[in-house]
DNA sequence: GCTTAGGGTTCG
């Protein structure tokens, strides 16, 4: 069993091996891996070592985290440590109180002695052939005589104290390999096919490797249990493969496992996870495995090997085209005995319209409709032969990848009855054929990996309910005008937190802490970002009423374009009002489809002697987009109508003002709409939305930004508002929000920092914030607490390369 | 017991 404490002659953290990344003591909890990840802290307590057993040690410690930020409580985070074994021997003699430990390996189990010390709800548990400590402690050197000379603590490995020795492997390079000899080998897979039932006894999974020598070697591997096979995901996978058979084949080398064979299979791109994913549960993993491992990814990527995008969407998925899917299932159903059916879906809307196969009632497992905005993103997938089988382990929720699949075009080859077997057309269904030709086959993806995290994060921007097409246009619309220009949200590191300002003196909280309090209080409290609603931000975006505090959506430009036009088909007279002068002014069409047409536009005489012309105009019979264009050349435009010969406002639900690119509404009703005259007194320099307002009885809306964020620390989750202060949070104006990009974008890159797309909690920053409790009516009669963010603003710091932790200030 | 497969698109 090798288990290591290590002595670091150089600076800290400078060994600890650069995939793990540090997870901040706060946040340890118990719904996260810890296999790549480390936490640092100071040995504050070191217990003595007790024996349990012949051989086997336990000893206990406290390590503290000396570099949280100030302020923030009173108290460093920090939790207790447990070791068990040769470990906790060795940490018992090479560890001082005082060192600076690093701690890698290790699992969380909740604390026994929380309600006596109040240290952390749980402990670090090191045990097993991962744990390792590192320590850093300027020297002199440590009292161990079996230390190793200085001159090789300050070389790149970390020196070791260690009384048992890893059983060692040496790993065969892929050309370098003699038929007949059994050997170890690391490689990148260039070719895979899942597992799949042999003539024989056993499944059969077949894999082509490369490593740096340049040799593709095929690699068989035969086994009765489907757990024991390489999980492999995609092309660029890295495995590691104990005890395979050189064999010669057709004049090449090829590899067969045999006795004792066993199998560990790692993400191959760089960066990616170093968690092995293995049924075994005996394997061992050491830090020179870590580096062959970093070793092949940066080789492959160098190599180009890894697929650009390991998967294509249903949205790019093209008629005849082979590809493979990571996708959901919903539900299934079997068709006949060589064929069943799954529908599935991803998230994103195929590009064709997809065929839904229709089948018999009650042999659906899983929810036999959806709702039509749902049906609308699913694909048929039907399946054949071999593969009926495979489709029989499934369940509706897996997440699946979906090998070779094929799109088809048309309607005419379906089984069983279709729904638009008269339409023909563009619809599409998908197959997997039959046999595993280009490594067709079905693999269920677990739920912790990268891919279906990624893939989760799509689905749940996707609107929940059935929308009909008319909104989900304009959401596509609106998703444009969010996402342009296209940023690379990768290649920005800079770490983002926030500031408070509130000036309130209260110590930092728990969330489990502020969930126990009564309403009604400020709270100060340091979290991450966990998730937030609405993931189409322009959603967020509100009109507010501060007279009847009602809250409501921006109205979107085609449900405005509608009301321009119907207001300007009432063609009866008009008497104007006596202060109105009329005129015409050309609009802005040129193309035949738009003509170029004179406009009907009304003055206030008043502005008129003043040679302010260009200040207000009341303009009748426009189109929306002709009142954009002049909006470019009047400082302030009120679209009117004619309604029972007068001239009045349009449907409140139009913007009743038109400022530059800025569109201002008013309250249908607060709002007592008469047109008069603005009262624009001397010394009035500025007609601005509030003088319009006043002068024509509309109750002016707010434009507010509304976010419901998930926040998290290490004791639990809350949902909380972002609203009153959301201006103050973001820095910037929810108008210029309504307005202009740069404005969107900058809310758009702050959510993406606080809360990068498939980022791990590790790259989180923590935020500094107060928030309010208070009791408010949810529903009818339904008061709840609730929470709301309040004097606390984002602040980017220069973009500083991160030493590792993601604590700022 | 000691084979099975040994990549290379489709019946639908």
């Amino acid at each position: 069993m090798p288990q290591r404490v290590m002595l670091e002659g150089a600076g800290p953290g400078a060994q600890v091996p650069a995939h793990l990344t540090r997870v901040p003591i706060s946040l340890i909890g118990t719904d996260t891996d810890y296999s790549d990840k480390t936490v640092k802290g100071k040995v504050v307590r070191k217990g003595p070592l007790v024996s349990l057993a012949s051989d086997n040690f336990i000893l206990k410690t406290v390590i503290e985290e000396e570099d949280s930020p100030p302020k923030a409580s009173s108290q460093n985070p920090s939790i207790n440590v447990v070791l068990f074994g040769a470990l906790a021997e060795d940490f018992s003699q090479a560890v001082n109180q005082g060192d600076v430990v690093v701690a890698s390996g290790f699992t969380v189990g909740r604390s026994p002695t929380f309600n006596k010390d109040k240290l952390h709800p749980f402990n670090l548990l090191l045990s097993g052939d991962d744990a390792c400590v590192y320590v850093s402690r300027p020297l002199p050197p440590p009292p161990d005589p079996r230390s190793p000379p200085a001159s090789k603590r300050s070389s790149a490995l970390p020196a070791e104290v260690s009384r048992t020795k890893a059983p060692k492997y040496t790993y065969s390079r892929l050309d370098d390999l003699k038929a007949g000899s059994v050997v170890n080998t690391y490689g990148v897979v260039v070719f895979f096919k899942q597992p799949f039932k042999s003539r024989g006894t056993d499944f059969c999974s077949t894999l082509k490797i490369t490593d740096q020598s340049n040799e593709k070697i095929g690699c068989t591997v035969f086994c009765e249990k489907l757990e024991d096979h390489p999980k492999v995901f995609q092309v660029g996978d890295i495995v590691r493969l104990h005890r395979v058979k050189v064999q010669f084949f057709n004049n090449s080398m090829t590899l067969v496992n045999t006795f004792g064979f066993s199998v560990l299979a790692f993400d191959g791109a760089e960066g990616g996870s170093m968690e092995p994913r293995t049924s075994s549960r005996s394997f061992h993993l050491d830090q020179e495995d870590r580096r062959t491992v970093e070793e092949l990814r940066s080789w492959t990527c160098s190599q180009a090997l890894l697929p650009p995008v390991p998967t294509t969407p249903l949205s790019a998925a093209q008629p005849k085209t082979y590809f493979d899917l990571t996708c959901q299932l919903l539900a299934k159903a079997p068709i006949d005995s060589s064929c069943t059916l799954l529908r599935v879906w991803d998230g994103t809307r195929c590009a064709h319209t997809l065929l839904k196969v229709i089948v018999e009632q009650n042999v659906t497992e899983g929810p036999s409709s959806f709702s039509k905005g749902r049906e609308s993103l699913i694909a048929s997938v039907l399946v054949y032969d071999n593969h009926v089988e495979s489709a029989k382990q499934l369940k509706p929720g897996d997440f699946l990848r979906i090998y070779n699949l094929r799109a088809i075009p048309g309607s005419s080859k379906v089984p069983g009855r279709s729904q638009s077997e008269e339409e023909g057309g563009d619809h599409l269904l998908f197959h997997l054929h039959g046999g595993t030709a280009y490594g067709r086959g079905i693999r269920v993806l677990p739920e912790n990996s990268q891919d279906v995290q990624e893939l989760k994060r799509v689905m749940e921007a996707v609107p929940e309910e059935a929308e009909d097409d008319f909104s989900e246009l304009n959401d596509s619309l609106l998703m444009e005008v969010w996402s342009t220009p296209p940023q690379s949200p990768a290649a920005e590191t800079t770490e983002c937190s926030t500031v408070r300002s509130c000036g309130h003196d209260t110590q930092p909280v728990t969330l489990s802490e502020l969930k126990r309090s009564d309403p009604g209080q400020v709270h100060h409290v340091r979290v991450q970002l966990r998730s937030y609603e609405p993931h189409r931000l322009h959603q967020a975006l509100k009109l507010y009423c501060s007279k009847c505090t009602k809250m409501q959506d921006v109205p979107d430009d085609e449900l405005v374009a509608g009301l321009f036009s119907e207001a300007s088909q009432d063609s009866e007279p008009c008497i104007f009002p006596r202060w109105a002068l009329s005129g015409r002014v050309l609009g802005s069409g040129n193309s035949p489809t738009f003509p170029r047409r004179s406009l009907s536009v009304h003055l206030s005489t008043q502005l008129l002697c003043e040679d302010k012309t260009r200040e207000l105009i009341f303009l009748m019979g426009s189109t929306l987009e002709e009142t954009c264009r002049l909006a470019a050349g009047y400082q302030n435009i009120v679209p009117v109508m004619s309604s029972g010969g007068h001239m009045t406002l349009l449907d409140l639900s139009a913007p009743f003002l038109f400022r530059g690119r800025k569109r201002y509404y008013g309250c249908k009703r607060c709002s007592e709409v008469t047109v008069r005259e603005p009262s624009c007194a001397e010394g009035v320099e500025l007609i601005d939305e509030k003088i319009v307002a006043e002068a024509l009885g509309v109750q002016l809306l707010q434009f507010v930004l509304l976010m419901k964020l998930e926040l998290q620390d290490a004791t639990d989750t809350l949902d909380v508002f972002l609203w009153r202060d959301a201006e103050l949070f973001f820095g910037v104006s929810a108008e210029d929000v309504a307005a202009n990009q740069e404005a969107q974008n900058r809310i758009r890159q702050t959510m993406d920092s606080l809360c990068p797309v498939g980022g791990s909690a590790g790259e989180r920053p923590w935020m500094d914030l107060c928030l309010t409790a208070y009791r408010a009516e949810v529903e009818a009669g339904q008061n709840q607490t609730c929470y709301q963010i309040f004097q606390s603003t984002v602040t980017k710091p220069a973009s500083t390369p991160s030493d590792g932790s993601t604590v700022t200030g």
